[in-house]
DNA sequence: TTCGCTTGCGAACGATGTTCGTGCCGATGT
DNA sequence: ACATCGGCACGAACATCGTTCGCAAGCGAA
């Protein structure tokens, strides 16, 4: 202790090189959770290499000594998420429950970060996260009797369409960012827009869509994933899975 | 005829303002055509305006009389290419038949462009033949027997499910293309350092994966695909669906 | 001490989407 | 036939973006 300098106020000519800052020396730990708040705060198109630097107090050139680059630092944030995925130990008997509750679990922690599935989209995740994941859907389903192939392809879509649906929630949230209008408000009005617009089709070529406007925009994005993930779910009873009904 | 100058060489003390390009007058057809070009041949990252205007041999702001912004263009474009996709009439009797068909026919249109995935997945499509296949598809699953609201979300979730896993092929072509190797080359490459990295792992935390490579790594694209849109369709059973087994 | 290596960072490069101002050209009104 | 006016083409510029370069400061090893 004792080898710095005691904080003396500076001489006021020399200005200081910047709001102090008082920040952590930077790390890549740093740097992902700060590009996490922001993801989180502002969304995908806020997320760049300036605006995490300034929220470091620092100059983005200072970001590329502990991550190669910005596709780099997404597969660091999407490793990041993934960690907040608890998986169960498998229970054969009960294979199909867990295998719903773990996909709507994923659904949930993706969500909560929602725009971080405009990454999860862009690569194939290979972190120590996404591995763990893995290996945990694996387990419950070849130890609930699901062959292998069909096991490894079911994770495989299962994932696809996790990504897919998370994605497609974070595109209405982004433009509910966009409109400046409380996430009620936008989503009545932008449905209402969509059935007036159904609506006013011409009823000869479109017979079927005018006629069930309520049905094509009832329910919402929750509603829907459980009904997806059911059909997916449901429809391995045809592959050699043990089914429970 | 004639009311033109016959062609003789310019003075070549008058260096032509271009190469005379002599494109057609520049119309939103012809910039979604143009973009259409680049988007198959080099891919949604060079798909820009300062592309599409300099293949038309003209400056970026003389598209922005024929189109809004960059994301107008997107969903014209996005339009354009489900133009291709026929929609059959509904033949009752063969509905979950014919709903596989169109499903298989739009993966194929859209593979054929696959960047095109990068835009679908991006905004909620509501172009005219958005509308088209939306209206068919209602009508060969309602005359089916389909309740309206299942059928409804059911092609909501195909679509999804379409678009999705159009959009990772996309991925991986991109990375190839970027690569520059040859698309056999290329994806035995990748499958072989994922099948090597997952030997790698260490057995005792890691022992589905590990004895499961190789179904893992198993099935390309279009395997895999039906996979899960046989998933979604067999699923379909338990909601009231006439099922034909 | 001196050397070398990592880290921090200001400045700059090339590229992007988009807007502004200015012409031109052809249709329209008289 | 001529004047006028509105839309289209487009060069230039602006604000951002990801990324690289070159240099200064700190620090551990020799």
């Amino acid at each position: 202790m004792g080898e710095q300098a005691q904080a003396v106020p500076l001489p006021p000519w020399r200005t200081p090189r910047k709001a102090p800052a008082a920040r952590q020396p930077l790390s890549q730990d740093a740097i992902v959770e700060t590009g996490l708040r922001v993801l989180d705060a502002e969304g995908f198109d806020a997320l760049s290499m300036r605006r995490v630097a300034q929220e470091l107090g620092t100059g983005p050139a200072s970001l590329y000594a502990h991550v190669a680059n910005k596709d780099e630092l997404l597969d660091l944030l999407y490793d990041r998420v993934l960690a907040e995925v608890e998986t169960p130990r498998a229970d054969p008997g009960r294979w199909r429950e867990q295998m719903r509750d773990l996909a709507l679990h994923i659904y949930e922690v993706l969500s909560a970060h929602a725009d971080i599935a405009r990454v999860a989209m862009a690569d194939i995740p290979s972190g120590p996260n996404a591995l763990r994941i893995t290996e945990a859907e694996l387990a419950i389903m070849i130890s609930g009797g699901v062959p292998p192939r069909i096991a490894s392809w079911m994770i495989d879509r299962l994932n696809l369409y996790i990504a897919a649906d998370v994605h497609e929630g974070a595109m209405y949230a982004a433009r509910q960012r966009a409109s400046g209008k409380d996430a009620g408000e936008f989503i009545s009005d932008f449905f209402g827009r969509f059935g007036d617009y159904y609506r006013t089709l011409p009823e000869d070529r479109f017979p079927m869509m005018t006629a069930h406007v309520d049905d094509l925009l009832e329910g919402g994005g929750r509603v829907r994933f459980e009904f997806g993930l059911d059909l997916l779910l449901g429809g391995l009873a045809r592959y050699g899975a043990p089914g429970d009904r």
